[in-house]
This record gives structure tokens, C-alpha cells and sequence, in this order.
DNA sequence: CCTTCCGTTAGGCTC
DNA sequence: GAGCCTAGCGGAAGG
């Protein structure tokens, strides 16, 4: 394919804010927070109308290369080869791409304006069990959520069980681990030195790695399986019944 | 463009191995680990040789949906809709996207067996420093890299200073966070119960986050500035040289 | 197989 | 703008 035909067309699909993608013949070479070299291999690369660029190789989910949005593109013609640049700054970083030989072009002009609704995640994890506390246990009462615990960070949930004890309940989507639980202890020194005791600690998971079980008993941690998908069920059955009510 | 005609060829295309690129209107669904579902929209559609699939929006660096290499894809006709659904097990995810209208497929076999090189990483910094501890200070001599600390994980530099001081050497290419310092106590203690004695703490880093200072200072770990960039560069010219000498 | 840790992490949120 | 944390994180290395 001829390249300055090609240079053109990718020219004129930046300005319309069209996507792009071509296949081809070509060397990656990036600096910025890092540096890399790839030399000539065919690979897709994809330009979208919002300054972001991506190469991919023919296999992997990731991405060899690329530049986030906003990257400034320019493209030229260099020693007969075809070079599309991406630039950005804060961090400074270049992209070069070095295109010896063009397969194929499509240039096109997409419209996309869904909006993505994400489910089961750690957020909903945590409207689950203030909608319904007794995924905690029976009895257990959220009292806020957010709580900043001093310099150690944000509480999940706070709230006090059935015999009135101040209770802290960390969420994780997935299997906790050690650092989870000593994040936890730093919450708890906190709350224990805003209220002159120390809290039962709950920590709301899935599950729990081998080696945050020492960690669990050194520091009277409790765990209570809660899964993502679990509290995902109790809003839909919440939501259904709002409906039915409503 | 005639969706039969099309699903005939991306099953060829998988089955010949090959990387597919296309673009129409489609919707997305997900479920696994979490779940997500995106209404109708335009979009870029990859299938890699490999099982990867990533559905594209005409912004954005990611993937708004994805299954990873190794995932079974099926490709068939649905209410007149063309489904391509992705699926893979441990964890046991499906990923199903419908498309109504098809704008535009490729199907090419693409090679690339360049080596992907990866500049200025951690390691790079860890190797620097190895050649020219002075990076660190004036006097300072590795002993061991990658020691085990007991349970607590690995020690990037094992070595003494000038006067003799055990030292320990934690290396971040990016700036410094509390948690990074805690790890290094974390080592620390296991030295200690191995040596009798407290060692030195350096934390070598381009920075340092504010909120990690607090522990820095409390724990008397000290911090030395040592940046990614200058690391590769030190590398660079000892390769230079090296090169020179033979 | 599981765990740990790095990444040009990206992206979102708050201060 | 900088800091802080989550993610369907992915990926690699080590046990």
C-alpha cells in the first residue's frame, strides 16, 4: 500500500475524530516513565479519535505499546518509512512507531454512547450489607460508612453488633490477604484511640489467603464469607421489591 | 454486510489462527468474577490468534470488555443477531457479544517474533546499583540481591557501608508509599532475628509520597533518590564501555 | 497449582 | 494538581 496514500488517510482521520486501525509491518520504540525497543513484526495498531493509541501484537490482552488519551499524534513520512508519533506530557513520553509496510487501513467515525453499568463490585458489596446488615451477622447495625479513621485511611463500615460492640467491617471482592488485615489493625488503631477501645474487627471477603490466617488470629481478626455475586443478589431482590412497591 | 457471511468468516479465521478485527453495532455482556452489561453501540471487536477478545469503545485506553488468552470462542446466528460469546473457566467467566450490524471485518494471519525489550524497570535499578553501588553512597558494598527475608518476602540489596553497617537496600521505580516502607520494616525484623542486630534502611526511590515521610521518620529508615532514568543510563554506560574494552 | 509482587499499571475519586 | 486506592486488574516468577 502506498504510504504517503496511507499518511494521508490517517491525517485526515485524526482531524474528522474518526477511529483507526491498520495492520502492518512495523518497529515500536517508546520512552517516557520507562523505555522500550521492538524491532519489525506485523501487529494491529489502533489510533482512537480521543488521542489514545494502542499496538497489539497478534497474541496477549495487553497491549505491547501505547499512549493514554490526550497524546498529541503526528504523522510523516521519514527515509521512505511511514512514523506515527504520540506525544504526551506530565509524564513526557513518546511513542514512535516505524511502519514499513501498510496491509490494511480502515478509517471510520464511530458512535458509542451506552452507558457501561458494572455489577458486583466492592462498592455494591458494601450497599448490599448496609441494606441488608445481616450478611454481617444477625443483629449487626452500620452506623457510617467512609468513616476516615484518623491518617490510616477510609473504614468500609462501622457499626456495633447485637451486644452493642463498635464493630469495623473491611470489604474485599476478593480473597483477602495479610496486608488487608494489617490495613485493618492501622483503621482499629485509630478508632481505638478516638473512642478509648478497641473494636471487634470483621473482615468481609470471599475468602482468605493461607498467609493472612496467622495474621487473622495474631490480631483477633474475624472473617465472614461474603461474596460479590451474593450481594449482588440481595440488591437485585431489593431492587425487584422496590419496584413491586412502588 | 450479510451476518451468515460474516460468522463463516471468523470461524475460518479461528480456526486458521488468525487475527480478527471488527467493527459494528453491538451489545456486550458479562459475567464472572463481576458482571457488567453496555447497551447498543458502535464498536472495535478484536479476536487474537491465541483466544484473547477485547471489545473496544472509540475512546479510551482500555478495554470496556475482555476474556484473556486461552478462552473458547463460539461464533453463531441468534434471532437474526450474530453472538460471539468467549468463555473460560478457573475462574469460569462468559463474556457474550451481540452484534446487529457488522460494518467492516478483517481476517489476517499476522507474524511477529521480534523481542519485546523493557528499559528502566526495577530491575534495571536493582542491576545499576549493583555495578555502581555508589548510587547509593560513597562506600556502600552489595553483599547478596534478592535475600530471602523469613517469611516476609525478598530483600532487593543485602550489603554494608562504609562502616560496616548491615545495610538494606529497597528499591521502587516509582515514589515511595507507607506501605512500601512497612514491607521494608517487615524485612528488616526477619534480618534482625537472623543477624542479632538492626540493620541500616534505605529506601531508594525517584520520591517519596508525603504521607509515607510519617513513617520514615519513625521508624529511621532512611531515603536516598535514585531514579529509574539515571539507572538505565549508568547501565548504558558500563554496556558502552564494556563494549569498548572487548 | 497457589502466592507474591511489578506495571509506562490505568482510572476514579478526594483534598 | 497531587495523593490514595481499586481492578473482572494482567503477567511473571517462585515455591
Amino acid at each position: 500500500m502506498d504510504l504517503e496514500y496511507v499518511a494521508e488517510k490517517i491525517r485526515e482521520g485524526i482531524r474528522s475524530g474518526s477511529l483507526i486501525v491498520l495492520t502492518g509491518l512495523m518497529e515500536v520504540y517508546y520512552e517516557g516513565r520507562a523505555a522500550s525497543s521492538l524491532g519489525p513484526g506485523e501487529r494491529l495498531l489502533i489510533i482512537k479519535q480521543d488521542g489514545s493509541l494502542l499496538v497489539h501484537r497478534p497474541t496477549g490482552y495487553e497491549p505491547v505499546n501505547w499512549q493514554p488519551p490526550g497524546s498529541k499524534i503526528e504523522v510523516f513520512l521519514e527515509d521512505g518509512v511511514l512514523v506515527i508519533e504520540a506525544r504526551r506530557m506530565n509524564p513526557e513520553e513518546l511513542l514512535k512507531v516505524k511502519i514499513k509496510s501498510v496491509y490494511s487501513v480502515e478509517v471510520r467515525k464511530l458512535r458509542d454512547l451506552a452507558e457501561f453499568a458494572m455489577y458486583a463490585t466492592e462498592e455494591e458489596m458494601k450497599k448490599a450489607i448496609l441494606l441488608d446488615p445481616s450478611l454481617i451477622e444477625e443483629g449487626f447495625k452500620p452506623m457510617e460508612d467512609e468513616r476516615r479513621a484518623g491518617r490510616a485511611g477510609f473504614i468500609d463500615i462501622l457499626g456495633v453488633d447485637s451486644s452493642g460492640n463498635l464493630t469495623v467491617i473491611e470489604i474485599k471482592r476478593r480473597n483477602a490477604t495479610a496486608e488487608d488485615i494489617r490495613q485493618l489493625i492501622g483503621y482499629v488503631n485509630e478508632i481505638e484511640k478516638e473512642f478509648g477501645r478497641k473494636p471487634r474487627m470483621i473482615i468481609a471477603a470471599p475468602g482468605i489467603q493461607k498467609s493472612a490466617i496467622r495474621e487473622l488470629t495474631r490480631y483477633g481478626v474475624e472473617f465472614k464469607c461474603v461474596t460479590p455475586k451474593k450481594c449482588h443478589e440481595v440488591l437485585q431482590r431489593r431492587r425487584g421489591l422496590d419496584r413491586f412497591l412502588a
